[in-house]
DNA sequence: CACAGCCTTTGAATCGTTTCATTGTTACGA
DNA sequence: TCGTAACAATGAAACGATTCAAAGGCTGTG
């Protein structure tokens, strides 16, 4: 229980002065054989572990990265954050999680958490108008990258998906295969991904004569929110039951599958064609496998740390807005099936 | 761009001491109104925020608890890492996250990172035998406690799952079913968890005349492996099936039903009863909903908590070990469906 | 008017590391 | 033998927040 060993410790114990403790930690080569011998087993013997705040401290910023994602549950932030993790590695620094759960309040305190914390910069997939901040941020020397957001480039970098284009890809592969009464299932619509799903899916509906599109705000996530519209479907009755539904993203889809095909005997996709967004790796082993639109996610993580390297390292970089293009996963259950007039 | 603030900065510019502004941050009550609103004015003035570097330099101990799990991409983990989150937001701690992916050359990485960081105590789901590292950090002052994993009362707190229990429970479902050729999917065996759900098995599997068990090694725990197992299950041929399989956790499970059920026709649970373990959202929602074996994850993740907060707390505390017993849940993977012969 | 007692404010010392100008040592060529 | 370069080792200063003994300012009482 007694107090951890320090710098000075190490060279009482092995007769060497401070600094020179120090260089066989920094700079090992500018230390004589005999020497570094004797203090790495001061350190041996003591346990001597460098205090990181300490050390921090003299240097003016930590060895952090800070990412805050919207929810770790969702397995598009968890392989992102992973990737994001391995890529900073490389650069010996690690990172701070933080997940606001889509809650401003949240993501702010992480924010302040951070910024306490003197982290080198910053991934986040943001939720409330924190534009500013950011701004005043990067101001101070801590770049951001924004995630799965676009961002005005002459004020930060970020890494997106078309969403848009994603949108449209679901919506028309349901119209494809000649469905017209579609649903939208997502919310709320304050996020932009949804909207901008939303947006894309209205373009395509556009290009149909006689198709339509409703819109069913989830107000949620989850695979549970995503039981709950499909409840209220049911609830209606089989002749206001849309023919194809596009969800905006996979836990949704899986909720609505669950609740028509185990519980009310809808049948998917012959009755309702239903399209994910995110493919997940459940996506492909639901009740009927799921189709849905796939992002890049290491792709996203990666190319996140390499911009935000870019900014840590330029003195003026340039910000750069990179835009993935999602992509159709076609499996059963929109597959094989003809309308059902 | 300009060197952030600090507390000096704050000072002149609110013409106090030090001190005082320090006072203003940690003791407000042993401030006057009148100089209390000057510095709260310079704070806001000049942006400052507190360098926790410093902070933690002087305290001799951060804010932080070091969590590692085995796989963030483990549900189980996610809401794990999730209730300990929402536990030490009380404590007003933040929790430091790592993820050794079963790799105990990660695991100790993370070790060394958070003893540098100083966290103040430790949870940990242990890959490789690191208990003397854990016993040596202890009496620096570092409390741990093992999360998932038993340990040894004297020497660690911790709180896990009863395996053996938990193993038993599911093979004594599939031989109630009256099947009598189980196999045990998971791996590596030198993974605790996965043992320990083997060795319950076997227990069930002894009670019953005429019943065996087969070990198949999956050397993984993903949907992958388990879909790597299903498909080698399949090449013997059906005459070789086993008529009920247990998995060592979901993720295999579907994996296993991915493999049977799409590709080769394999039928759930009437030529095969399926049982997993963890009872992560997407069992309920799988191509079969999925029976499983459900552990306490809220639970698990706010005792985990407590107890560290017990060793904080206490100068000499006293270890405890709790266990929780894990619940059967009963899907159509293995309901109402006789034996096969 | 002096003084005790209370409240507020001060500022030097401290935490552990890195940095860097300085000092000490060795070896080699002149 | 002396001078000088090359190399090693030194130790004081700095980073920014907190702490705490001490000083300062004020009020009310004798």
């Amino acid at each position: 229980m007694s107090r951890a060993a320090s710098i000075k410790d190490v060279a009482n114990h092995a007769q060497v002065a401070v600094g020179t403790v120090s260089n066989v930690l920094n700079n090992p080569d500018r230390v004589s054989k005999r020497t570094k011998d004797r203090v790495l087993q001061a350190i041996d013997e003591l346990g001597f572990v460098r205090n990181d705040a300490a050390r921090q401290l003299r240097a003016g910023h930590s060895r952090t990265i800070g990412v805050v994602v919207l929810d770790v549950g969702n397995p598009f932030f968890t392989s992102l954050v992973r990737a994001a993790e391995d890529a900073a590695a490389v650069n010996g620094s690690a990172v701070l999680l933080g997940d606001s759960g889509h809650d401003a309040n949240r993501e702010s305190h992480y924010i302040d958490l951070f910024q306490e914390q003197r982290v080198q910069g910053l991934l986040i997939s943001p939720v409330g108008d924190v534009a500013d901040r950011l701004e005043a941020l990067r101001q101070r020397g801590v770049p951001t990258v924004l995630v799965d957001r676009l961002a005005d480039e002459d004020r930060f970098s970020s890494v997106s998906v078309d969403d848009d284009a994603g949108g449209y890809l679901a919506a028309r592969h349901l119209l494809d295969l000649g469905r017209r009464k579609l649903a939208f299932v997502g919310g709320p619509l304050s996020i932009r991904q949804v909207s901008d799903r939303l947006i894309g899916a209205r373009r395509a509906v556009a290009e149909v004569d006689g198709a339509a599109l409703e819109v069913l705000d989830s107000d949620g996530q989850s695979v549970l929110a995503g039981r709950g519209v499909g409840n209220s479907l049911v609830d209606r009755g089989a002749g206001d039951m849309p023919d194809g539904i596009f969800c905006a993203n996979d836990l949704l889809a899986l909720g609505v599958m669950q609740s028509l095909t185990m519980m009310n005997g809808v049948r998917i996709p012959e009755d309702v064609a239903l399209i994910g967004y995110d493919d997940i790796d459940f996506a492909a082993s639901a009740v009927v496998p799921l189709s849905s639109i796939r992002q890049p996610t290491d792709a996203i993580g990666r190319t996140a740390i390499e911009l935000l390297t870019e900014e840590l390292d330029a003195q003026h970089p340039r910000h750069r807005a990179v835009v993935f293009t999602p992509e159709l996963v076609v499996r059963h259950s929109t597959a094989g099936a003809e309308a059902p007039h």
